[in-house]
RNA sequence: CGGGCUGUGGUAUAGUGGCAUUACGCACGAUUCGGGUUCGUGUAAUCCGAGUUCGAUUCUCGGCAGCCCGACCA
């Protein structure tokens, strides 16, 4: 892509109503607009990140067996009614239509998969089944805050598995668990991203959080010097040894929830009358477990973790483009290299704008890809281009018609 | 939802009870071309409503919006 003809340009300035970082360097690049608080328009670099987010984690669902699916995100107040959430759940939005019918913008699923799974699975031979989807879901926070880490619309990623037993939800939560770390792995922050025992919600003792160490964290966990599992502190005063290996030497940080995930047992389940028959021709209502991970916050996050004082440093398993292409002065080799990276497949923004070589260089720092390629009048009497990581002081010249073979490797 | 702070061009800001400042951006013309180059010309703003006043962007009240702290967050 030419940067000549990217829709967004780069700001100086961050606006002075964001103070966290996240959006700060998110809005100054022009990878995302604020519309209000709480909802976040995600611009054309935003959103190939999102994809990246979003491609990786439905490798890694897909892997485990999900189906994907896309439900409405308007419901039916009656399947709410059912679970009695209409009444009890704070952060629903209701909306009316102009017959005075209403609805609930969807903050989460099982009210419509619980009933469209009733239609489809019908006996043991079914199970177990899980689906999941990629959508945006409404939650009316009293106060959204910490730039896109939390959103009152945002796109989640919600899993949901069925079971006939406690011992299938267990085995499938196990595998949806190493899903959960391949996927923090996979997008730069697996160093970070600590398990994280938390209040259970319905079903079990405990649920599990996936928690990023981050100042800019809203949670405390205490991280088991043992072991590396954390718990929550909501839980620490109750829970005050490590679950898992009974150790008692934690030390404290502050840390984002990056995904959750829970045993839900039949609380959903039983509200639809969803069961199956068993082996025996007895009727089982099913259990279910729910699997959650924000997209935004996902982001925020990893540009939390990743930045430094001129802006942005994408993993390279994210970010928006694999290359930086700057053209400085008028050149014939920058425009070649551009199209040998096209042909290679390489993903390439081509700074080919007349401006100012200190501009260029502030954007590639505040952009943030992985690599960077200056031609120049001066690049070529050293004999090409430069390629420089993005945290890398100093890159090294590579003659112009390698450097497309140099970056696909 | 309680408390605090703040609303001025697209962005960031100054200032004032009486013609609204500057920088960035944008447009045009030069200049420059390895770290937001330099110069000129132009463009564009006081959140909404009420009150006080000859006159309100400024003061008062109300609303709305944003940020921060707290509470809340299957």
């Amino acid at each position: 892509m030419k940067q000549s003809q990217l829709f967004t340009k780069t700001q100086k300035n961050a606006p002075k109503d964001e103070m966290s970082l996240n959006a700060q360097l998110l809005i100054r690049g022009g990878f995302v607009d604020k519309l209000m608080a709480g909802a976040y328009t995600i611009l054309p670099l935003g959103w190939r990140v999102m994809k990246k987010i979003e491609n990786i984690i439905r490798e890694e669902i897909d892997a485990i067996g999900g189906q994907e699916i896309f439900m409405p995100a308007l419901q039916p107040k009656e399947n709410w009614e059912r679970t009695g959430r209409w009444s009890t759940m704070d952060d629903l939005y209701k909306v009316k239509d102009s017959s005075d019918r209403e609805f609930a913008l969807g903050a989460t699923h099982e009210e419509v998969i619980s009933p469209l799974v009733k239609k489809f699975i019908n006996s043991y031979k079914d199970l177990p089944f899980s689906a999941y989807q990629i959508q945006s879901k409404f939650r009316m926070e009293l106060r959204a805050k910490s730039g896109i880490l939390r959103g009152r619309e945002f796109m989640m990623k919600d899993l949901y598995s069925f079971h006939l037993d406690q011992e299938d939800l267990n085995n499938y939560y196990e595998k949806a668990k190493k899903a959960y770390k391949n996927i923090f792995e996979r997008v730069g922050i697996g160093d970070k991203t600590f398990v994280t025992f938390a209040s259970g919600g319905s079903f079990s003792k405990y649920s599990h959080e996936f928690q990023t160490l981050t100042e800019a964290g809203e949670d405390i966990i205490y991280i088991c010097n043992k072991c590396n599992l954390a718990i929550n502190k909501e839980i620490k005063s109750e829970t005050p040894q490590c679950p898992d290996c009974q150790g008692s030497d934690f030390r404290e940080e502050k840390a984002v929830e990056v995904g959750n995930i829970f045993k839900l047992g039949t609380k959903y389940s039983a509200p639809f009358n969803l069961a199956v028959d068993n082996k025996q021709g007895e009727k089982v209502t099913l259990i279910m477990g729910c699997y959650g991970i924000g997209l935004q916050r996902l982001m925020g996050t990893i540009v939390e973790v990743d930045n430094d004082e001129k802006g942005i440093i994408w993993p390279e398993s994210i970010a928006p483009f694999k290359v930086h292409l700057v053209s400085l002065g008028k050149n014939e080799e920058a425009e070649k290299i551009y199209q040998d990276l096209l042909k290679k497949n390489i993903e390439v923004l081509y700074d080919d704008r007349d401006v100012s070589a200190g501009e260029k260089f502030a954007d590639t720092d505040l952009i943030g890809l992985p690599y960077r390629v200056v031609v120049s009048e001066k690049s070529l009497k050293s004999g090409g281009a430069e390629i420089k990581k993005r945290p890398e002081p100093k890159g090294e010249i590579i003659p112009t018609d390698k450097i497309a073979a140099e970056l696909s490797k």
